[in-house]
DNA sequence: AAATGTGAAGTTGTTCACAGCT
DNA sequence: AGCTGTGAACAACTTCACATTT
């Protein structure tokens, strides 16, 4: 029962599209106007017949005997992504790591906007004053179908996790990027990428005792 | 217990450990004391055969027609995962997202300490306080050696992040949490665990665009 | 009866080997 | 000659089916 509109696609490939739009970034910077798959492949740490393999889901773009064009290949994945217009974003929860991602320039740098933040309890007493606009919960149906915003950055506790991300689900959010400790149960048309960096500690904790 | 290399558990199976191992936790919180697999897995969004095949790569635990005992099992993957001794860690790179990490709670609530920070520019102005020292890059090896820390977080620009783990490894780390928008190279007994918020969101992007 | 543990089957993802352009 | 594109082989991971234990 597939229904995904590009199931054939593995999910890491998409992955590694991100890795090799960074790399082209850089090459551009650089002022490279072409590079080779070998090349590409090493600068993201694959090997250059996975690179090419991934490119071929979206098509071919390379010349034999040459290689990629630089500028070409970048503007490609980056259509493939979605990421040449701006994609609105939200985060909800603005407590300890909320607060932290807000204050994070990185988003920005790489072309998402958090367009709005909202808590349970906006007018809670922060250390830090954001540029982003602080909004109570009872306002995010009004705001994300306003903006027609489709992804959500999720930091709140644990408890509430679950119900925030139901409501989200029912206002037409389909990404989420989830920084709570929980599994999210969600349907199968919502995406969820999970970041859990105790879990990534842990797991380097394991592979470092020899 | 058993500390071989174990080089035929799937890396997948070790992240899927310390998702068992925080509902586990939830568990026991809530005074359960026996879990089925299937129950445990829909709690960590995997097939039940899949959690079984996962714990069968360290031992029998179940008991048939029951279940599991939450305490044990939990105790038993905390022991895998090397995290029932709190494990040092150092952050490098006091920048806008490594300030953020320094002031997240959420490390300590897991299990994990950064005990010190580490920067090209420590007595550099910055908008917060830290309770957590901070040393320049010229202290970083004696540090290290000194408190036998083998795990670090990443967070320097990405110019600079090759050199400076160039520098980590030589000094005895061997494990290394990147937020650095760049890939590592690395020699294969270094273990890098990248996280990359904007790919992160990139990756959403091309499953929000229907 | 209920639930684990596991070899075998199936599926997915990666790499090889080389044909095919430029 | 050099490098891409790709079917086929291979490897890794997941799921099934069911024997086994309590």
């Amino acid at each position: 029962m597939k229904k995904t509109s590009r199931p054939e696609i593995p999910r890491k490939a998409i992955y590694r599209l991100s890795i090799y739009l960074r790399c082209l970034q850089r090459l551009k910077a650089n002022g490279i106007r072409t590079v080779a798959s070998e090349a590409l492949a090493a600068a993201a740490g694959v090997k250059s017949t996975q690179l090419r393999k991934d490119l071929t889901y979206f098509g071919q773009f390379g010349t034999r005997g040459l290689g990629y064009d630089v500028e070409q290949l970048g503007a490609l994945i980056s259509d493939v992504l979605g990421t040449t217009r701006l994609q609105p974003v939200i985060l909800v929860g603005v407590g300890n790591l909320g607060s932290a991602l807000l204050s994070y320039r990185g988003f920005q740098q790489e072309g998402f906007e958090i367009i709005a933040a909202f808590d349970q309890f906006p007018e809670k007493k922060r250390s830090r004053k954001f540029a982003t606009p602080m909004l109570g919960m009872d306002k995010v149906e009004e705001f994300v179908r306003k903006h027609a915003v489709k992804m959500a950055v999720l930091t709140v506790p644990p408890e509430a996790a679950q119900e925030v991300v139901n409501t989200l689900i029912e206002i037409g959010i389909t990404g989420i990027l989830n920084f709570s400790t929980i599994t999210l149960q969600v349907p199968e048309d919502v995406m969820v990428n999970n970041v859990n960096l105790a879990i990534e500690l842990e797991n380097l904790s394991y592979f470092v005792q020899q």
